[in-house]
DNA sequence: CTTTGTGAATATTTTCACAGCT
DNA sequence: AGCTGTGAAAATATTCACAAAG
């Protein structure tokens, strides 16, 4: 049921990247089939909290059984998208940049990198992996051609917003700024800005909450 | 008022760093005081929960004024415990951990690389910035001697659990994994898996269905 | 037996709306 | 005037608990 119809909560969108993780884990360790309490161990979301997320986009569990792993799998990247692979641009080739460039999680997920920025004429026609690296003048006309939507902005933090500028000009619509820096873009751009730091920051309050910090 | 006694909401103190990075935003341009609205422009969460959730830990704001920026961004810090300096350990120190290592949002919250460690014998004995690299194999003697209890992991992902599983033995409670692999940690010892393709994950969910994701 | 899918119950979060202070 | 702090309401999220299905 529910397949199409009411809107689907953000947050079960957001929890869809997690199912889908421990699924392909499972699928590589040549597992066939999961039940929802098992995902729950593996992920730390409620059973029932999985299945009922589940069924917002139809019925693919057996009772008595469980899910298909690689079907499951599917369906999820069918879901979110990543069933098709998608082009990210990359501005910056630095060590941050070089270290993306690299990553393959992005891969796994059938993200490739199809053009790669960096202002250094050093790098300028160099290649990382096997992506050419253009001057970030050519923005425009390097993701126009290649109708590149998705982006990752890894340079330095007074670079960042004319980056991003430059970038929604462009009709880049998801960037991801890996910089220090908090910016802005125009309505119709999602920008997500990926601090660890943030994260780093709100550990020290449960640390500290369980006295495992020295109080200084 | 409730300055401790009953529980504050997770979702409380995961958005605080959200509200101290505009705050110090606010403090370089020297605005002396914000009131929860122009906060709330400025983070996109709904001006009422922010007066809401700083109320948790006490009434820092003026009615009709609103709150000095200098000093909720001091009593965050507080809050949190960023108002001391935290000495972290960083594993690897390849692209992602140089990266890691020279980036400012750290030092901005006071948090020091302290120490770091790379198996790869050309590194070992230089430094990264002002740290010296040690053997990994030295993380038990050197952690313990700084006592740091926080700790970053950039090394290639087949060497993630085993590095992981070092850490804890040496007693660090917060490991920040920037690697595709995912690992686990005895009780006690948070692991934050850093990884960004989860977001570009669900923002396609939204690009595909042409909606635009709900203010942000 | 096992496990899904789901109505009902519970808990939490978010938002409104305004009294009261500056 | 402008804004906080807060009861009350609304909206969401989470969990329970079990009938139905393999």
């Amino acid at each position: 049921m529910a397949t199409k119809g009411s809107a689907v909560p953000e947050g079960v969108i957001e929890r869809l990247p997690a199912y889908l993780n421990c699924l392909m884990d499972l699928e590589e360790e040549r597992v066939a089939t999961v039940s929802s309490q098992r995902m729950s161990d593996l992920t730390g979301i409620n059973a029932a909290e999985i299945r009922r997320d589940l069924v917002h986009f139809g019925s693919f569990g057996i009772k008595g059984v469980g899910y298909d792993v690689k079907s499951l799998a599917g369906r999820i990247q069918k879901i979110l998208g990543s069933d098709k692979p998608h082009r990210i641009a990359l501005v910056g080739a630095g060590n941050l940049g070089s270290a993306i460039a690299k990553y393959d999680g992005l891969r796994k997920h059938g993200f490739e990198i199809a053009a790669i920025f960096d202002k250094d004429p050093a790098r300028i026609g160099k290649r990382l992996g096997a992506t050419l690296i253009h001057h970030p003048k050519e923005i425009d006309q390097v993701i126009g051609h290649h109708g590149i939507y998705m982006a990752i902005v890894a340079v330095p933090p007074d670079a960042a917003q004319r980056t991003v500028d430059q970038l929604a000009a462009a009709g880049v619509k998801v960037i991801l700024n890996y910089t220090s820096a908090r910016v802005t873009a125009p309505d119709g751009v999602q920008v997500h800005n990926s601090d660890p730091v943030n994260e780093l920051l709100y550990t020290l309050y449960y640390l500290r909450s369980r006295k495992q910090v020295p109080e200084g």
